[in-house]
DNA sequence: GTCTATATCGCGATAGAC
DNA sequence: GTCTATCGCGATATAGAC
């Protein structure tokens, strides 16, 4: 018996490790180009193997476009809902959430490659056989209840509380940011994404900076 | 020499029957069984003919969808903005062309198939190789113009006109349809569409039938 | 001009050797 | 765990029949 069983918390093995170079170049070249542009072969020559070695850690090209999208997906939740990937850790004001929520908004809009990757994929999802389907179900759920408990708390935070149904709200700004994205990656110059969405939270009475958009934080 | 020449006005050769019989089968597989699952080889048997066949009267599968597309939404746009298609015809009352609009919303509920399809596409147009891709470049800037007057004409047309900036509200509008549609595709129960575009104009003051839901129209 | 038949390509996926 | 070989399929290009 090694001694390796008690050595470290985490040992990432020759598998893990191409796995993951797997995922970083499925990555890249998704963001670059697309899907349906990048073929497994593509990505199996990036990461320095062949295509069936691809394979051979992911059950087909839909869930490794899958996995990467959740990856990038966790990483934006956990500023906005931390208990969703952290159930013990302490959530920010609900004020600071709503500004890192068009924090988010904000930086997709430097990455166009990931947001259109996001939209072709959440559509192409919606039918019932895809393999990301449930995860974006799921995904979606999540998002409303936990949108739907950020704008109950941001209501009771402002003076007078807006007469705002929370859930509804959810949904609204839900489908508000993603429709945004469809038509920005359309015409960018066209769509302000962060300032339309801001102007909806401003509107609901929402926004903790009130009508300030010039001076964020700094002020 | 035969009388057909000067027969009737409008003599449909049979390349252009062809044609449309193409489209009426595209319409019909695309709209039951999606984009993807549908192939050249499927609406062609459907429409009596070779792939290859569909191929001379179209330049590929994609500009196929683009016009399946593109003739359904004249259906919609024509309801909501005569001016677009037919620029002599009179416009409704501002207050008309917004129910018909929530109708539009409405209506869509009952065709998931194509809506399926709108969504899908207009996400994959957003790579600018698309086939489709100016289209919707153009159907969007177009809507955004068009909802923009709506919007300031419904603005006027309330007691106190609410302050709201119409070319935001055309972009908000937009978003909020187009993602409401994929949140309704993955769970349809969870999201009721047209309540939650209502609510958005209610809010915002521009919904001339005010807060009354029940009744619509008959009341 | 309208359509069919065929040949070829690249793709995702699988099986089995190493 | 990775390879080579191979399969079936959708999409495309070309040649030529009607």
């Amino acid at each position: 018996m090694s001694a390796r069983s008690q050595d470290v918390p985490r040992r990432p093995s020759k598998g893990e490790r191409t796995r993951a170079r797997i995922l970083d170049s499925a990555t890249e070249l998704f963001a670059r180009s697309g899907f349906n542009a990048v073929s497994l072969r593509d990505i199996a020559a990036h990461a320095g193997l062949t295509h069936a070695g691809v394979l051979h850690h992911f059950p087909g090209k839909d869930s490794l476009l899958a996995e990467v999208l959740s990856h990038r997906d966790r990483i934006d939740a956990q500023s906005v809902f931390p208990g969703i990937t952290h159930p013990g850790t302490p959530e920010p004001a609900p004020a600071e959430r709503l500004r890192m929520l068009t924090g988010v908004v904000a930086r997709n809009a430097s990455t166009p490659g990931l947001v259109a990757l996001y939209t072709k994929l959440s559509a192409e999802a919606t039918d019932p056989g895809h393999p990301a389907h449930h995860y974006f179900k799921e995904r979606y759920r999540v998002l409303r209840e936990e949108l739907t408990l950020l704008v109950d708390a941001l209501r009771e935070a402002v003076d007078p509380p807006p007469v705002v149904e929370p859930a509804v709200v959810a949904r609204q700004l839900l489908a508000l940011m993603d429709g945004l994205q469809t038509q920005w990656l359309l015409e960018p110059e066209a769509v302000a994404m962060e300032d339309t969405v801001r102007d909806y939270l401003v509107r609901l009475g929402l926004d903790p900076d009130g009508g300030v958009r010039e001076a964020d934080v700094s002020g």
